[in-house]
DNA sequence: ACACAACATTCAAATATCCTTATATATTTT
DNA sequence: AAAATATATAAGGATATTTGAATGTTGTGT
């Protein structure tokens, strides 16, 4: 595929949140319901439903009803992939591009293409 | 792992940025410098520095100083990640919940684990 | 029908992000 | 040394995000 769709990149903006990215490390787990947030987030009911809202017009998380709870659960399976690269342990960095040592100076090295 | 670092987190919202996903991934296909990514991006140079100084500062990029260029390369190991899981195609939606059909109504059934 | 419980929505204020314009710095060229 | 090139930084206003406070909605039990 080529670049993606403005689409994702706002789905990952929208998961780029301390609040939301625990919301939906929870939901991997598992069913929760707005008051399950409540408690585990330690914020206001409002936040939590606003976040959870945010979350909802994106696409990325759905709900049922329950009696009168709000069962959400995770729709947009980037979720999952995204949640394991995060939680993913990396060591050092990437190597130094090859053709260019930190330390060179001089004329750049042509079509700039590694 | 346990919950990835607030420092991911930010990681991940530096990213998700039209501009910068895109500066992200010309890197990870060569070095490249301050002025191809004005004309690539087609967008001011000091907007284009603007995003690789939030980049470097997230230590996401370094450069390596070529005469007067600067040739910009990726560092933070996540970023060839996170772009896979961007432009890997997704068909459909994640299951429903097994425990609970989307149509049912009644009591909450248990402890929310699953 | 009434009261309560679970949750959503609205509004406003604080804060953060983004981009533009102007200016500064460093390196090379002349 | 002066001019030009490549890039960085600073300042500012516009816009977007985030959150708290107040209020609205819907379903359940009595």
């Amino acid at each position: 595929m080529a670049l993606p769709q403005k689409n994702k990149i706002e789905t990952l903006r929208v998961i780029a949140h301390p609040v939301r990215f625990r919301i939906l490390d929870e939901l991997a787990k598992g069913v929760k319901c707005v008051s399950d947030f409540e408690d585990f987030l330690g914020i206001s009911q409002p936040n939590v439903s606003q976040h959870l809202a945010l979350l909802r017009n994106h696409g990325i998380i759905d709900y049922y009803m329950d009696g009168r709870l709000r069962c959400y659960f995770l729709v947009d399976p980037i979720v999952p992939d995204i949640l394991d690269v995060l939680k993913k342990e990396y060591t050092g960095t990437l190597p130094a591009p090859a053709c260019c040592p930190v330390t060179k100076k001089g004329k750049y090295p042509g079509d700039r293409t590694n």
